[in-house]
DNA sequence: ACGCTATTCGTACTTTGTACGATACGCAAG
DNA sequence: CTTGCGTATCGTACAAAGTACGAATAGCGT
């Protein structure tokens, strides 16, 4: 045991990172599939990107649809949830504003997140969370259960538009506009081009901004319904 | 040339229909997505499903994407739109509760309808209608997309809630939601137990249900803040 | 009846998920 | 320090999928 031997026997790697984990996977996982996309995410990749070759990944997760579940589980996780200190209608401002980022960061997660049957941790203690936030505003459960719809399909429908879109503000949304008007037949549809021309293509016009009117318009009326319902 | 070679020259095969065309295409696209999934939906699959070989499909159209824009534009175009000669909240009303319908149907859709840059006749005709609609009954071009925005957030969301989640109601919901609840500490996640047992899981839920609430209390909303607004 | 053109097909190359068996490396016992 | 063992890692291989390339074929006008 030479001084010299200082590298950790635990760890090689010149990353100093050795014992791969199905932490280390699914995080990786994550970080690809923000940057090449769900449908380009394979395990060859994700291998090479965590500096492994592909089979190691299959001794930490037995295979891709368990990466998957850890992912949408990881995504749950960086949700904020709803504060207790507060009441409700802010409380669920904060963790809805929250999920808007999380989900605009992972924009392969969306059409994910209610799909998995094997819920993690981090997804269970999102929804029990959320829940117990309107329970302990008074909500009766049947109330909950419409608040909780309506607020999470507005959430994920925004969320897949504004990450499917092909553009959403800005020069790029001028761009595919114009691409688009040129093969339309502009004066067969006389609304979409006035919608396109006079708000689309007007600067400082941004689909995201959509998201801050909606989500008040909802909370706004389910503040109002909350009186007789809850 | 003998009587025995009765058999059309324009058509053959015994279901008589020879002329492969890219609308055959794409109707056969819909429907093999619809029976197996658009992961497990593939050119060869999809070949056998129309009785040609794969290959074949390349003369009629350029590539799998170009299959997908078609898919797209033919699941718009099975959307009522809206009825011109009602107000503009019964004439949403119709499109919206068409729109579930067939994202129902086609439960892979959500996520494609807005990503496509190649918009085809039926995908411009749905949106010129709708945004005609609004602007009929006097929205301005604000609110129009204002309003746009949150109801097609809404139905989107809850499409692909609807078509993603493991069970919506009836009796595979206890299925699964007994499968989760083995394995969640029951204690650990109070609200979400309540909620489970309490509500979901009580005869006659169906998350379907949801969808009227958060319809209506979307165009509720509009039509308070359109006073306002338009 | 005959060849021309557009359609259809057979074959093959690449990429992906993952099974199987061989290797190698960290650690406890001598 | 050496020895062996269990586990993490890897090399190789096979099946399924997208699609390029060129051969075969069928229906049309002459």
């Amino acid at each position: 045991m030479s001084p010299q031997k200082a590298e950790a026997p635990k760890v090689d790697d010149e990353a100093g990172r050795r014992p791969l984990t199905a932490e280390r996977v699914v995080e990786g996982a994550v970080g690809l599939a923000d940057e090449i996309g769900i449908d380009a995410f394979t395990i060859r990749k994700l291998a090479d990107a965590i500096g492994v070759k592909p089979m190691t990944i299959y001794h930490h997760v037995p295979n891709k649809e368990a990466i998957v579940d850890g992912m949408v589980n990881q995504v749950f996780s960086e949700i904020d949830l709803p504060p207790t200190d507060v009441d409700w209608r802010s409380a669920i401002l904060v963790r809805s504003r929250s999920m808007r980022q999380v989900l605009a960061k992972h924009p392969w997660a969306s059409p994910l997140m209610e799909s998995r049957t094997a819920a993690g941790m981090a997804t269970l203690r999102h929804h029990d969370a959320v829940l117990g936030c309107f329970r302990g505003a008074g909500f009766s459960l049947q109330a909950t259960g419409h608040a909780y719809a309506v607020i999470d399909a507005f959430l994920y429908g925004f969320a897949l538009q504004e990450a499917t879109l092909p553009a959403t503000g800005g020069p790029e949304m001028a761009e595919v506009a114009s691409q688009m008007a040129e093969q339309m037949p502009a004066d067969e549809f006389p609304h979409l081009a006035e919608f396109t021309m006079g708000h689309v293509l007007q600067p400082g016009y941004e689909f995201g901004d959509e998201f801050a009117f909606g989500l008040n318009l909802i909370l706004d009326a389910l503040e109002r319904t909350v009186e007789v319902t809850k």
